[in-house]
DNA sequence: GAACGGTGGGCAATCGATTGCCCACTGGAA
DNA sequence: TTCCAGTGGGCAATCGATTGCCCACCGTTC
């Protein structure tokens, strides 16, 4: 297990710690804390030889600054908290890196949580992220009903805006896309590419995009024409596997659909799979749709067709709505923006 | 762009932000804020009538502690700060996963921060962890020379252990994978496999596991007789574009590999997608395998034979160094921890 | 009945910054 | 000469917890 032993010689560090404070920056430089303080952050104007003096002082003691002592007393952090179902599920992680990406131009710091699909866990995530005094938080709910009483008290605390998912919070702002707008260019493109009749892939109705998604399938399908094939609505999760299943059952039936729209990328993956185990050919005897334009959606065979979502454009927005809601006159809550979905097409249709 | 009109109705909001600090549950409960500070981190015990008085109060005030307070005179944040490359990369992903999953079980929060493959915001961001006080730091340095300054810095102002890349600074623990044996794994396969003749795709050697995997890769070919194909060692990126790019100059010369060894699974990934392109049957004319064992590995077609990393035990090992530094009697630094690579067989080998 | 140890509670200092307020000084206007 | 505004600096309170120390009280033990 651990090929090369562990041989950690001991060496007395000479600083244990290093705790240079503003006092000893104040002492060195011959001027009171106060000084230091105001030359640091600039909040109020100093002599220009006193500035010399405070700014050689801290750099020759290597003054950074204690970021705990700055945020009791400006009761601001400069961070945010993150809360997701899953990382490792990629269009989460790509939500993760454009919040990153926004916070670090804003020179704050990201609190990265995931609830591991557990409401239980999201909850003590939320719970430990108030307690911490982040400036806001960025939530995308577990589960449509048990999410519900930790997001609307987190939203009581602090500023708080939905992504993605939502649970119905009064007054709580929510970032995403435009789910039926996106079933109807899934469903145009493929009444258009010839399809007369689908099946949709997702996973329990346990959360608020999944449920919409499957209505805007329902709705586009029966506007366009596009018949729903007996047992035509499979549920599981949003995992390869499920996706899987959900498509070697359906392909075993005797009222096999022209298109499987899926309702991610994973489960359309997983839907590949089991039509080139089974000889199936994609697109001509059956096309594949999914949902979200993860990066491994193009590098798969056939490259997927999927929704791209503007994960940077939707996480700019979130940070506006949190500062938004920050400052004393800010807007109330409620707003809900939704993204228009841009389709992209690839090989698993026509 | 935005299909639902933004409308914010302002509500005034009850209670802006509620702070209800330790006093006003002493004040409640009738004792000092000393006692109820002990009651709520069982610090020192407190007679059974008091408490429950105590514990009563904090609930219906609904008081959850202020742990920016709390950080400031304990000198803790129970916070940890890891600093990679890019998360977009699946493997740093894991690392992400399994590292929150084990902060999460003691308790603690993680700050993410990504380098986006550069030395500068990775100092940034290892400077602002420092001032914002974390119990630790989990980094894996971009560059080889570039990062070492940064990292040497932070070493000494707070518990930094280095995870899978290292640079070479003094007394600083690292934990990763052993390399060469990693090498071993994979070139023993494929002379076991009949491969007789071998390529090496990876990235610029601008860091330590991408140098220590070709000195493997070239040790082994030579030892177990796998000769290596004329200019058989491309440097590009991490990436599959970089593979796909690799594998077609290789696969354009007269003198082809048997087999095509990958510094990570996204190149693989590229190598597979060129073969499939160009018509090279894998593994039948051309064996790849990739290293880290990515979850999309198992996904491509065929799947990836490669190398898993037991990213949940290497990070239990860094939770495990730093709390050692964090004690006064702590080890010094100098561990080297390198875990043993599990080959994964699939189908791109025979 | 004196001495003593254990228990349970409070006082107040402390962590390291920020900031409202006060004051000294300067130069210019009246 | 007097007054005033503007500038630049310091004092000390403050943010919300934790904790060393002290003390009152109680029951034991010789």
């Amino acid at each position: 297990m651990v090929s090369s032993p562990v041989v950690p010689v001991t060496a007395a560090p000479e600083e244990p710690m290093n705790a240079v404070t503003i006092s000893d920056v104040a002492r060195r430089a011959g001027v009171s804390p106060a000084t230091v303080s105001r030359v640091m952050s600039a909040s109020r104007p100093v002599g220009p030889e006193v500035e010399a003096r405070v700014r050689l002082a801290a750099d020759e003691l290597g003054y950074s600054g204690n970021g705990i002592a700055r945020a009791l007393r400006t009761r601001r952090t400069d961070t945010v908290g993150m809360v997701v179902p899953s990382i490792l599920n990629p269009f989460f992680t790509t939500l993760v890196d454009s919040l990153e990406s926004a916070l670090h131009g804003e020179g704050k710091q990201l609190f990265l949580c995931d609830s591991r699909q557990d409401p239980a866990v999201e909850a003590d995530h939320l719970r430990s992220l108030i307690e911490r005094h982040v400036d806001g938080i960025v939530v995308s709910p577990v589960h449509d009903t048990e999410s519900a009483a930790a997001v609307a008290a987190s939203a009581r605390a602090v500023p708080l805006v939905q992504l993605d998912r939502r649970v119905d919070v009064p007054d709580t702002d929510w970032i995403g896309l435009d789910d039926a707008e996106a079933m109807k260019l899934v469903l145009t493109h493929l009444a258009d590419t010839g399809a007369r009749s689908a099946a949709f892939v997702t996973s329990e109705l346990t959360n608020s995009s999944t449920t919409l998604r499957l209505r805007g399938f329902r709705h586009w399908s029966a506007e366009l024409g596009i018949r729903e094939v007996r047992d035509g609505v499979v549920l599981g999760d949003y995992t390869v596997d499920s996706g899987d299943a959900a498509a070697r059952r359906l392909l075993a039936s005797d009222d096999r659909p022209d298109a499987i729209v899926c309702a991610d990328d994973l489960i359309a993956m997983g839907v590949l799979r089991a039509a080139r185990e089974l000889g199936v050919r994609v697109p001509d005897e059956l096309q594949v749709t999914g949902f979200d334009d993860i990066v491994f959606a193009s590098y798969v065979t056939p490259a997927l067709t999927t929704l791209a979502q503007p994960t940077d454009r939707m996480a700019d927005e979130a940070l506006r709505l949190l500062s938004l809601r920050g400052t004393p006159g800010g807007a109330g809550g409620g707003a809900r923006i939704s993204f228009a979905p841009r389709l992209v097409r690839r090989q698993s249709t026509r």
